[in-house]
DNA sequence: GTCTATTAGTTCCCTCAAGGAACTGGCCGG
DNA sequence: CCGGCCAGTTCCTTGAGGGAACTAATAGAC
């Protein structure tokens, strides 16, 4: 956790970044997206202090992204499992993996690929409209002030 | 800047984060992005410490998100600017925009609207196949390990 | 010529979060 | 009853973030 919490903020990004912008979260959530749900196996895979892989978790599952699912009553075991709130934020896992694969894959190429069940083919993301369905990315907007902006400030 | 550094890992989604996942830096490239472009102007719109101003600024001009740009000689003086890398880094910005606006923004509505140039309509960004063109979201996907992979480890 | 303001940082100290390793508690199998 | 597994918790050390003061370069006011 950075010291400044950004949830107070009047903008969707600070408050999106409140849930899961601290190093890790977007890890975690990734891991748990892909079927590695325990304490245990995540700390492994990430090699993450168990420290903080548990204040994430807690953070995780207070926001609603996350919910704690017994999987054995006796002992108590745990496992993970995404919330639909934290179905729709993988949808950012998927836009980071883009970019990723855009920017910074190299020579070698994306380490992972992601077959479209619709379609069949290997592919990615893109962004559209949702109301005429054209492509649509932060040069094809303007920004305007909704019904819950703060006063005399512009956030986004 | 975190201690465990993500840009080794074989996962574009550290990759993308080792750029733009430290604390304040999403935040500083949707300041950029509306035009804030300025030290002294993001430093008081975010109330940031210029410390850590200073780093994520030079951080994300080594990264080619930014480039420094002159606009005096005389005193020397510099406005930051997004690069093409940058300006696709916003995609990331619409679409946790989005996510908050449908998860977090509560009674108010949303703080920002954006307008798609092409269409005219207030709208939000969806996650479209780039083959198809249908829906695509985490739900929507096989995982496949790629070129890029880890051998024995498959990561996102 | 000196005084103040503006901009873009830099330096300093202090606190608190991250890393890492050891430890706890509940339970099972041999 | 001993070891192992799982899901954490506790403790200590290090280093990143916050905040305020300071620097450098220059323009404009007086």
């Amino acid at each position: 956790m950075q010291r400044t919490r950004f949830g107070d903020l009047a903008c969707s990004i600070a408050r999106t970044l409140d849930v899961i912008g601290e190093p890790w979260s977007p890890l975690i959530l990734r891991d748990i997206y892909v079927g590695i749900n325990r304490f245990e196996q995540i700390q492994q895979e990430l090699g993450i202090s168990r420290k903080v892989l548990t204040e994430r978790l807690k953070w995780l599952v207070e926001s609603e992204v996350l919910h704690r699912h017994a999987y054995s009553e006796r002992p108590p075991r745990y496992e993970y499992r995404l919330t639909a709130k934290g179905f729709e934020l993988c949808d950012l896992l998927l836009v980071m993996v883009r970019w990723g694969d855009r920017w910074t894959a190299g020579e070698a190429g994306p380490p992972v690929l992601y077959r479209h069940h619709a379609c069949g083919q290997v592919s990615h993301v893109e962004l559209r409209c949702s109301v005429c369905g054209e492509s649509m990315h932060a040069a094809d907007v303007d920004v305007l002030p909704g019904p819950g902006a703060a006063p005399e400030v512009t956030r986004a």
